[in-house]
DNA sequence: CGTACGTTTGATCTTTCTCAATAATGGTGG
DNA sequence: CCACCATTATTGAGAAAGATCAAACGTACG
């Protein structure tokens, strides 16, 4: 177990987002068996073709779904952040279509594929809740294939840093008004479709025309609503709880950069 | 009311394709409420932004699935065959994220969303199987996303092309041996993120090469192997319930051309 | 402190797009 | 049944975005 926080509070976050749950359907959740692994950079979470016998849900790190193509390259599919059940596909389906690994270090909490199986059948406002997130994922890849099949380079690297700013934000990730990008520039092509050369030639683009700032692996924007026009961006599709926003980042945050460089 | 088919008898057979179902709930899927409508080709089954107040189950004719771009491209996310339910997203999200278009003329039923929501929420087994729909929609869609940002051209065309004739065959809608493209160049070229000219310059380079023959918009696959080689086919992820086969065009039943040319 | 991995840059080559024009097709009204 | 119109399909020539190949440079970490 991890410190004092319960390793499903998350998942239980994610589930609520959209939808009340009674406290019983709420212990219900956190009652679920589980098992906390560590795992490293790379490890696999599902292997395409197998048959899970249990979801994971990503309790610390990040993860990305992928798939192969029959010469080798690497498809992109989904980045998974903290509270993401990673596999929800396979609970009622039998063969994996795709794999998932980890992206960072981080940890899992493994749950019986059965008991969340009941979980949702059995209690009909889980049930609703749980195919929800599934349409959410649903939707979002709907917009990778519109990203991916419609826009150039720069638009496409734009949205997916955009996307990203924002699922992160919405659960509290953000930092400085920025992210650590926990991809490499390789791994930003084979979510974009581009080569890591084009990639690193766009972000230098997009950083000269002052959309992005970047110091490392931290990537700031400077000029959030430029970068989401640039990147065709709305976040409507990410079906976010709180969608009164119309749009924004969150609060533009005093737009502080660490004042070490430049 | 159509002729003596009952008009959910489509729906009825694809959400029981991979869960046996007691005569109960088989009874109260057909007894779900509807109302049959004609529809001309481009006609709209749900638009981008609405909330729609009831789902749509295809009964004849073809749909798509597809989503605009800021700057006004198309990308074209699925398409939707006869029997599938056109907007399982759309039960238990409120914003549609896409729109969904009649291909061809066709008739569809209109089930009231709370009818169907009711039905899954209150029936585990409908709604287990309602569930694994929409996660096969989800797989079919990742194949999409490799599909327009992995493989070039050549190869999106065969895939897609694959992708459709296994999809009808599993419906017997396949003819001769092949099936009517319900598509213009322009759709396909919409849906593999291409130009219309270049998917015509890509037809006729497969049909060059032997690899599929076209009369009008009936096309045939002469070297049905060569072709899933070609598009980097494999049927897995479309999670057909009779997947025994291993991956051939069922029974290749004696390739017959219709005579009249060539 | 060196090795492995990630980033950055340059030069060249290909695929695919754009623009533009011409031919088929299918459907419609007379 | 035929002429006509609006799509759709086909073809050519030139332009461009992005890929490929190759090399150098940073940085992190054991």
């Amino acid at each position: 177990m991890t410190s004092d926080k319960h390793p499903l509070s998350g998942f239980l976050r994610d589930v609520t987002a959209h939808e009340r749950l009674s406290d019983e359907d709420r212990d219900a959740i956190l009652a679920l068996p589980h098992r906390v692994r560590k795992l490293d950079p790379g490890a696999y979470l599902v292997r395409e073709g197998s048959l899970p016998s249990q979801c994971s849900v990503l309790v610390e790190g990040f993860a990305y779904r992928q798939k192969m193509t029959g010469d080798g390259s690497r498809q992109i599919l989904a980045v998974c952040v903290p509270g993401d059940a990673v596999d929800l596909q396979n609970i009622f389906l039998d063969i994996s279509d795709h794999s998932v690994q980890m992206l960072t270090r981080g940890t899992v909490a493994d749950i019986p594929r059965e008991a969340l199986q009941q979980l949702v059948l059995t209690r009909p406002e889980v049930g609703r809740a749980v195919i929800q997130l599934t349409l959410i994922e649903a939707s979002i890849l709907r917009e990778w294939v519109v990203n991916v099949g419609q826009r150039d380079a720069r638009e496409r690297i734009a949205h997916v840093l955009c996307e990203f700013a924002v699922r992160l934000e919405a659960r509290g990730l953000m930092t400085y008004n920025g992210f650590e990008l926990p991809m490499t520039q390789e791994q930003l092509a084979d979510a974009t479709g581009l080569t890591s050369v084009h990639v690193n030639r766009v972000l230098k683009a997009l950083e000269l025309d002052g959309l992005i700032h970047r110091r490392r692996r931290h990537i700031q924007f400077p000029d959030w609503r430029a970068l989401q026009d640039v990147g065709d961006f709305t976040r409507t599709y990410l079906h976010l709880p709180a969608d009164e926003g119309g749009g924004t980042l969150p609060p533009p945050r005093a737009v502080e950069f660490k004042p070490n460089f430049s």
